[in-house]
DNA sequence: ATACACATTTGTATAATACAAAAGTTGCCG
DNA sequence: CGGCAACTTTTGTATTATACAAATGTGTAT
């Protein structure tokens, strides 16, 4: 049975990869994951990024630089509160994500049009009886769906 | 439906992780792969071990380097052909390998018991299809379900 | 024998990552 | 008010994973 998630759970990574590298644009997966967690969510603060990713803030900083002199970031000082640093895509920023989900998005669709139809019921049915028995404190599924777009 | 998968997968994700870390032992996740590797196909070139892992052979080469080191692996020089060099677990190696997926093993276990038994078996039948679905020459279930070290 | 093809390693560069320490900011308490 | 504690982010430092290009050594076929 782990068998077969995990065989289901390559594919997706595959699709995910192939539709990054499509789009074109020099951005690796885990500066993906960052811009998506900021599509889904908004501007957040970089402390917060950081547990979103569940990364050490450090990292959260030093990859946001990357997508800053990428032009796919904006870092805003906050007046508020001056320690805090809010970070939010950038209209290319957007459209990068908006590109990638959806070429993703086209390339699921037709996976799934290939399938049993019969299967296809069953299989979110039998995937979220797994992910609730499965389910902890530490792993939030709608927040997690959300971190890697697919929400 | 993906994101049903991809909840899962991400479950699945973290408790290979945290596997890992409850054994102690300091081996990265990229480690692990290549000794899960070795483990299920035995010794092998270090050409065939970056194909298997998918990375460029040099980065095969420096993650050896550093199990040598570990004393998790050991490099073979093959007199037949000298241009080849073979690589397999030493006994450390074998025994951090099987402790690692016993746990793993009891902690999936302890998840599909606390599913609903009806949908446990439909479970399988709709992940099959959906990869097979998703199936291209690139993707080779019965080796990627190997190199994650659910075979 | 010579040249081409193959397998691995080395040189070099970048990204992701963590931990520890520094630096600036805020709030509170005496 | 003044200073100290708690917080947010950044910087310093080190390691790993990664790729590409070039070098090295080995086998093979013309």
């Amino acid at each position: 049975m782990t068998d077969a998630v995990l065989t289901a759970s390559r594919l997706l990574v595959a699709v995910s990869a192939r539709s990054l590298t499509a789009v074109g644009e020099d951005v690796t997966l885990p500066q993906f994951r960052m811009l998506i967690v900021l599509a889904s969510r908004g501007a957040l603060r970089a402390g917060e990024l950081a547990d979103l990713l569940a990364v050490h803030p450090s990292t959260a900083t030093r990859m946001a630089d990357r997508l800053v002199a990428a032009d796919l970031v904006d870092r805003l000082g906050n007046p508020e509160n001056r320690r805090e640093v809010i970070v939010q895509l950038t209209a290319t920023g957007q459209q990068l994500v908006g590109d990638v989900t959806r070429r993703r998005r086209s390339e699921i669709a037709a996976i799934v049009e290939r399938m049993d139809p019969q299967l296809r019921g069953s299989l979110v049915a039998a995937l979220r009886a797994f992910a609730r028995a499965g389910g902890e404190p530490g792993v939030d599924s709608s927040r997690d769906a959300g971190a890697l777009g697919w929400s």
